[in-house]
DNA sequence: AAGTGGTCTAGACCACTCC
DNA sequence: GAGTGGTCTAGACCACTTA
């Protein structure tokens, strides 16, 4: 539990409320307030930004229905654990998702290496062709036999800690979300038949069909990770749950 | 623009901000209050409910970020357009999406009849074995050439106008999204090697991979469809994208 | 010009929970 | 018991937009 700050500044951009929230958003997304942070008490924050209390609230409020923040009366307000790939399509935690349902959880590293980014690489990562990249492929296990096929890339100017990271033991995933906080992700989902290569680690026939899903991250605009992750169609289904806004 | 209320009961459950959203977005969802109509001021309302401005307010700014309420300065609040199936996953929109590809749309009704759910189907749609249930079948055309296979379910006892309904010009999603507005969707996406019905449908080759797309749509926890997608595999991407909280 | 929402304030009381 | 968040109030001024 790190302490806060004792001045913040404003950027004088609309309303007071919503200034509050970005610079209080902006110190835990940048990772000078990791989780577990406790932020200054309402009473502390009104006179840091010189604001009314409901003022003030009305940041933290919105930061709590974010998920960025808990707060319990008494104790305070805290940084969240780390902002979670939440409600829609929970397709970051593949152990828990295949132990859910009802198997046991494996995973083992086939291929890491250091590249250089391609082109191609790059408009899909997002950087600039040449960055250098940590380059993962690796294989989710149910009950011992292949499920999931992950192929990972990491720009090292992004995550350096990652170069210095084995990936045997530890998935990239988890490993990721535990080190870096994403502001934005984007999801591409598409149907393709097994090629040989794909089909001998997932261990089905060639021409089988293949559910696909690839995700870049973001952390403030700067492109962290690319995944593409191949499920074997006939055993996996992405299931999503949507309201018009989100209320109940 | 229908006008509203004289008075509106209130639950009692919980702080008065929420029982007051609770109650507007009843009158929104149940169909009282339409798309267009506009509410009573936050003046008005203040009467309705014995409630200061703020209390008020705070409904309605929530109703408003979940996109049940527009509300325009001078204008007031009004019911929004139909609870569109919104940011996560654009796959309501057949038409736009294919026509925002640079193509033109096409739609064909190939089969339409009135059965008696089975008990799969039933399992499926959320009803009973034996509900009446109108079953069609469409196909999307992208440049005349056919793009996506609709299968689609639609409980007549939810929406019995839908039993008078033709389908033939209109498909059934466009037609569904204007008449009844749903709270709550649930999708399943997942890959299948193309059958023969299928691929004669789809015109692909059989055994070629499909993104096929299932939701069941509920409104307040009536099952009112179910709809079965088929996409070629190698002409379409489902694309999402995410913050950890929605925030900027 | 006037009605409506957008925001902010200063203060209040309550409820919970950690110490 | 005291600190913290949760909620509510009554009033105020402003900004925008439509009639």
């Amino acid at each position: 539990m790190t302490s806060a700050a004792t001045t913040i500044a404003l950027d004088g951009e609309g309303p007071r409320y919503e200034q509050i929230r970005r610079a209080l958003r902006g110190r835990i997304v940048d990772g000078r307030w990791p989780p577990g942070t406790k932020l200054p008490s309402e009473h502390e924050l009104m006179d840091l930004f010189g604001a009314a209390r409901m003022t003030v609230n009305k940041a933290l409020h919105q930061l709590q229905r974010d998920g960025l923040v808990v707060r319990r009366r008494k104790a305070g307000t805290f940084v969240a654990v780390p902002p979670e790939e939440h409600a829609v399509m929970r397709i970051a935690d593949l152990a828990g998702e295949i132990e859910a349902a009802g198997h046991t959880y494996g995973y083992r590293l086939i291929g890491r290496r250091t590249i250089r980014a391609t082109r191609d690489l790059a408009a899909a990562i997002g950087g600039r062709p040449g960055d250098r990249v940590l380059a993962l492929t690796a294989l989710h296990l149910s009950d011992g036999a292949p499920s999931i096929l992950e192929e990972r890339w990491i720009r090292l100017a992004a995550v350096p800690e990652a170069e210095t990271a084995a990936f045997d033991a530890a998935a990239p995933g988890p490993w990721l979300l535990a080190h870096i906080p994403w502001t934005e992700a984007r999801h591409s989902v598409f149907a393709v038949n097994a090629g040989p290569r794909i089909a001998a680690l997932l261990a089905v026939s060639p021409g089988d069909a293949c559910l696909v899903v690839e995700r870049t991250t973001w952390r403030e605009r700067e492109p962290v990770t690319f995944v593409r992750l191949f499920y074997r169609g006939d055993r996996h289904r992405l299931v999503g749950r949507f309201h018009p806004g989100g209320a109940t």
